[in-house]
DNA sequence: ACTTATTGGTTGCATGAGCAACGGTTTCTG
DNA sequence: CAGAAACCGTTGCTCATGCAACCAATAAGT
């Protein structure tokens, strides 16, 4: 399993370790959250990603417009807009023309959306604490710190704040 | 931008705020990481982050077989199949059948593999470089530990250490 | 030795996401 | 006030990816 030091030719140096290298091990930590916390929502609710952070939005500001929405949670618009549609015919959100300016619609919860989120939300904050429990209380808050610090300056590497899930 | 507390109906109160919750933060970091290092080797070489992920194993181990290159980047063996024929097409790598188990097949970079792999790995040191140059050295290993601490733990929470991109 | 299980790798299928173009609205500008 | 520009949201297209079924080869069990 080691290297083999000597091929046939000059063996090319090792220049990059991928397991210490920081933007991967920054992904198979969050695939590892994401896939982990997928099993909540999708095993128990049939909900993706996208339409969880809708979900997680409006649950946490009552009321918003698609693009709020894609802003706040970093999607695609298009994403949003799929991800919408779903919620949208599972009667788990209500969309309402904005009559101040009708290209926007405003987006809320319904009662049985409203469930969802009062019962994924917990379960989900639980798994956030038993994933941070490895942490002492110090180590989590420095964590967050740095992990802000990092993707504030991230931001501006980008051309612009916008993303993917 | 405040929340409304008054709503028609009992306003459900907020259980989670997204920016702060932890997989969301992760996400959105890894994100930007990632679409920010794409630029690179996905620009200048038209990479996917797969086919990336390819080319620093082998660089890193010089042969491996697709299982191995698997695992160790975190990815599904079907992503790493189609990376991997891909990768042959353009020259990049060549696949030699294993005479001992010839259910397997060692990989290699060619030259040109090489080459790329190469120039590109300063690259992405460097990107990384600057990345983590906003975090004091001593926070730098310190996030790297916290890091491997949670990865640590958060594959033990799924059922296995497989995974996506 | 023969059957069965396991493993490495490929491929068809369905899903999901980004992109870009579009329709409908509002705002900006002259 | 008319035309241009910006903006919200949708949709067709394409591509990437996870999944599961599958083939070929080896290992394990009897």
């Amino acid at each position: 399993m080691a290297s083999r030091s000597t091929a046939k030719k000059e063996a090319l140096k090792t220049l990059l370790v991928l397991e210490r290298f920081l933007p991967y091990r920054l992904n198979v930590l969050a695939s590892l959250t994401s896939n982990a916390l997928a099993q909540i929502y999708a095993e128990r609710f049939g909900l993706s990603i996208p339409a969880w952070r809708v979900i997680a939005t409006l649950g946490q500001y009552d009321v918003r417009t698609a693009r709020d929405i894609a802003t706040h949670g970093v999607m695609h618009k298009s994403t949003v807009s799929r991800a919408v549609s779903s919620l949208e015919q599972r009667g788990l959100i209500v969309r309402r023309p904005n009559e101040d300016d009708r290209r926007e619609e405003l987006l809320a919860l319904t009662p049985e959306g409203s469930a969802i989120y009062e019962s994924l939300a917990p379960q989900a904050l639980a798994f956030e604490e038993h994933l941070v429990s490895v942490l002492k209380p110090q180590e989590q808050e420095l964590l967050v710190s740095l992990i802000d610090k990092l993707s504030r300056h991230a931001r501006s590497l980008t051309r612009e704040g916008e993303g993917e899930a």
